[in-house]
RNA sequence: GGUCUCGUGGCCGAGUGGCUAGGCAAGGCUCUGCAAAAGCUUGUACAGCGGUUCGAAUCCGCUCGAGACCUCCA
């Protein structure tokens, strides 16, 4: 048995996973920003976090999942007035904040649902945490890694710096970062560009704001992951995951926070999530470079060609590492949904085997699923896992000419370990439940067909190829396809 | 400009100091009245130039190219 290596973002290694304690896992993975729609690059990365937490629990681990919503804080620029992205749209769309967080969460729960992601453990918002944020805000200012100055209280990296390093996980250097920062416009209340806030005043226009020993104002944004996983996770936790993006800076001012306040970097392994391309460009909300989950699944974008399943995205994204960049493209998309279908068939095709051939199998079943475990264990490599799923397809297509191959224990226990990886790993769902029809029409079709295939059948056993011809090139025409087998006709209905 | 990552066969995408990743597409074959579907099968790639090594696509250097971060973004 080999076990759980994670790639540290920190270290910039495989290390192996040990826990905290034996047999439980504290995931914390910065979510959205509630201020607009989700895009299929921020879905990637919950999609990848969605894969670990999964292959986690199948492992038979306790994890316990906090995944935040950001609805306060973020702010559109850096810029000492800069605008809170929610309160920005607010304005915009003439609605309270609150109306935008909720429109937009409700969004972000569906497109996850969707994509039949499993929800987080723990799902808290930074406007249900102010009072831990200030709390937090407190202590560093007892500490003496943070200063008021105007309202707003500001982390002091320099101070910092001079006794931990500020930077580590970005590997940046404070000297350079230093010389390389734009001057400060002479309005700033920081003592340095490096310094970053953790409360920010309220000018009279920002709209999101509450009380504080400091006046009124709002937390900023780095502060709310360090307070909420701190609460739900404790001082020190397993593993903390976000997109590339986030490495610096929001990962890096966590660190120094937590750092700050409590002495522990908080979490023990960083996990990055890579990028979603879009036309070799990272896909971005600022930059209008996107592609959203509705457009995905209906097609309707100059990007696609046609839509595509919530399973086939889920296939194609974990055909690739999380930690590689993936460009995402229509014709990609049509490989990974040809890929999939063989696959799924595979898996019907095992279903339905009879009991047939010998009891065992000469297909080393248990081999097998250890290499896939394998696969998994190295820093989670869905890819491999992924090809370890086709040479079972392979030898589920063999075993149908000779069923000495799996045998009947091999082909049940194949069964079972595909369905394991397919369903409760990767996420994906049954053809039926990602199809458009419901049970009862499908059971409808399935009648009408019957008598439809029949008749032809009987002029085929007349050699009235006319006839069946015609039958199968209108139903063709009608986006139904009939496939002739060696037992009988099928039918499918194209998209 | 600084920091970093990457450059794999027609496309996507793993991996690695010596042993076929995988998927899609393409060619061949089987099945078939024809077709479709399905299945089987073939292909020997690792940006370029040097270096280290018995041996490198894998390590090192340089060049070219791409991308990310350095300001908000998963």
């Amino acid at each position: 048995m080999s076990s759980i290596q994670i790639y540290d973002s920190l270290e910039g290694q495989l290390r192996p996973f040990e826990p905290l304690q034996a047999g439980r896992v504290g995931m914390y993975v910065c979510g959205p920003t509630v201020y607009s729609h989700v895009h299929l690059g921020n879905v990637r990365t919950f999609l990848s976090f969605d894969l670990i937490f999964r292959y986690l629990q199948h492992q038979g681990l306790k994890v316990r999942y906090v995944r935040n919503i950001t609805d306060a804080g973020h702010l559109v620029d850096d810029a000492d007035e800069g605008e809170d992205k929610v309160g920005k749209r607010a304005k915009l769309e003439q609605l309270e904040p609150m109306e935008i967080v909720q429109k937009y969460t409700v969004n972000f729960h569906e497109v996850m649902q969707a994509f039949n992601a499993l929800p987080p453990s723990i799902e808290p918002t930074a406007t249900g945490h102010i009072i831990e944020q200030i709390a937090l805000t407190q202590q560093l200012l007892a500490n003496g890694w943070a200063y008021e100055s105007n309202g707003s209280v500001y982390f002091d990296v320099e101070a910092y710096h001079a006794k931990h390093t500020y930077g580590v996980l970005s590997g940046r250097d404070i000297d350079a970062m230093r010389s390389g920062s734009r001057e400060l416009d002479g309005q700033s209340d920081k003592r340095s560009p490096l310094d970053f806030a953790l409360w920010k005043k309220a000018s009279e226009a920002h709209i999101m704001r509450w009380a504080s020993p400091w006046g009124e104002g709002f937390p900023g944004w780095h502060l709310e992951c360090s307070a909420m996983s701190t609460k739900y996770l404790g001082e020190s936790f397993d593993i903390h995951g976000g997109g590339m993006d986030l490495k610096f800076p929001h990962h890096e001012c966590e660190i120094a926070q937590n750092q700050g306040a409590h002495a522990h970097g908080g979490a023990r392994y960083w996990m990055h999530a890579n990028m979603l391309t879009l036309n070799g460009k990272r896909m971005s909300k600022s930059t209008g470079n996107t592609l959203l989950p509705g457009e995905l699944l209906t097609g309707n974008s100059p990007h696609l060609s046609k839509g595509y399943s919530a399973s086939v995205a889920r296939f194609f994204i974990h055909q690739a590492h999380y930690r590689s960049v993936l460009d995402f493209s229509d014709e990609a998309l049509q490989a990974a949904e040809k890929g999939y279908q063989r696959l799924t068939n595979a898996l019907n095709v095992l279903e339905k085997r009879t009991a047939s051939g010998p009891v065992a199998g000469t297909f080393d079943v248990e081999a097998w699923q250890q290499g896939c475990v394998d696969a998994m264990n190295n820093d989670f490599n869905s890819p491999i896992l992924i090809a370890h799923l086709f040479d079972a397809v392979k030898a589920i297509q063999a075993d149908q000419q000779d069923p000495a191959l799996l045998g009947q224990d091999g082909a049940a226990a194949l069964l079972g370990h595909l369905k394991a990886w397919m369903f409760d790993v990767l996420g994906l769902q049954a053809e039926a439940a990602s199809g458009a029809t419901g049970a009862s029409s499908q059971k409808a079709l399935d009648a009408a067909m019957a008598i439809v295939l029949d008749a032809r059948r009987k002029a085929r056993e007349q050699k009235d190829w006319a006839t069946s011809d015609a039958i199968r090139d209108q139903l063709a025409a009608g986006g139904i396809q009939v496939k002739d087998g060696a037992d009988g006709s099928t039918y499918s209905v194209q998209e």
